[in-house]
DNA sequence: GTAGTTGCAAAGTGTTTGCAGGCAG
DNA sequence: CTGCCTGCAAACACTTTGCAACTAC
């Protein structure tokens, strides 16, 4: 199934700019801020903007082709893989990697808020540079 | 102990703003943005200013007296709660609710990245409103 | 005195939005 | 034609910073 295809299937109108745009966003498993993906673009000579960079990005969420992941108050980063896994992030480089889902066992989840049913689970194991 | 001693144990100088705003702060368990933080300063008679709030609170993450939590990107919460916990976060509302920490049991910690210690381990059940 | 703290306003960063022009169906 | 998409620049929200006045030891 090619990307134009995909992004239909979501609900996403497949526009040059978003087929672009996701042509380097699923090149490979990775953690991408907006700005990062305005960067890769334009070093792809995709001509976009960087008010179209951060619409798709949305647009891409709510559509639950990438997710969202909010590490550091500082700026958002989005995932391109969507199967369920966690993530290291070493508070000193930035540096985020992710944690096969499988090597992460939960408990059976506690009682949930009264009138809420669970969304998503997210595991974030910070980690800092070794001193030697 | 109090709170002027709490905050000289932890290696922050105990001034009037500062001891009044860790009173706020430590009243009760609560999860606060800098803004909720300033308006409850406001409320309760305390002369403050923002940049002090901000000061305050980055002061006191530093110091290991509060925690930063990272649930969305459009702002930080601070845990008055230093205790190992996790949290829900409802996405429709907005709220950040405990889950003790004997409720989630993590499996081994998988291998850590080369060269790293670990630092802390944060769980995030996003939960939303059961529709009607 | 000296070093650290505060408040104000200005600056900074990441993100969103209003609007005119463009493109697609 | 009509509705959605794009780009630009301006607006925005949150947070940090420069600096002068102040406070505490």
């Amino acid at each position: 199934m090619d990307t134009a295809q995909i992004l239909s299937n979501h609900g996403a109108q497949p526009t040059a700019q978003r087929l672009a745009l996701a042509e380097v966003i699923f090149s490979r498993p990775q953690h991408l801020s907006a700005d990062d993906l305005l960067t890769a673009a334009i070093a792809a000579d995709i001509r976009v903007s960087k008010a179209t960079v951060y619409n798709t990005l949305n647009l891409f969420v709510r559509c639950g082709l990438v997710r969202e992941l909010n590490v550091d108050g500082e700026r958002v980063y989005y995932d391109s893989t969507m199967a369920p896994h966690h993530h290291f992030f070493n508070v000193d480089t930035g540096e985020l990697t992710d944690i096969p889902n499988d090597a992460v066992r939960l408990a059976a989840l506690p009682e949930l808020p009264a009138g809420t049913e669970p969304d998503s689970v997210e595991v974030i194991v910070r980690v800092r540079q070794k001193r030697a």
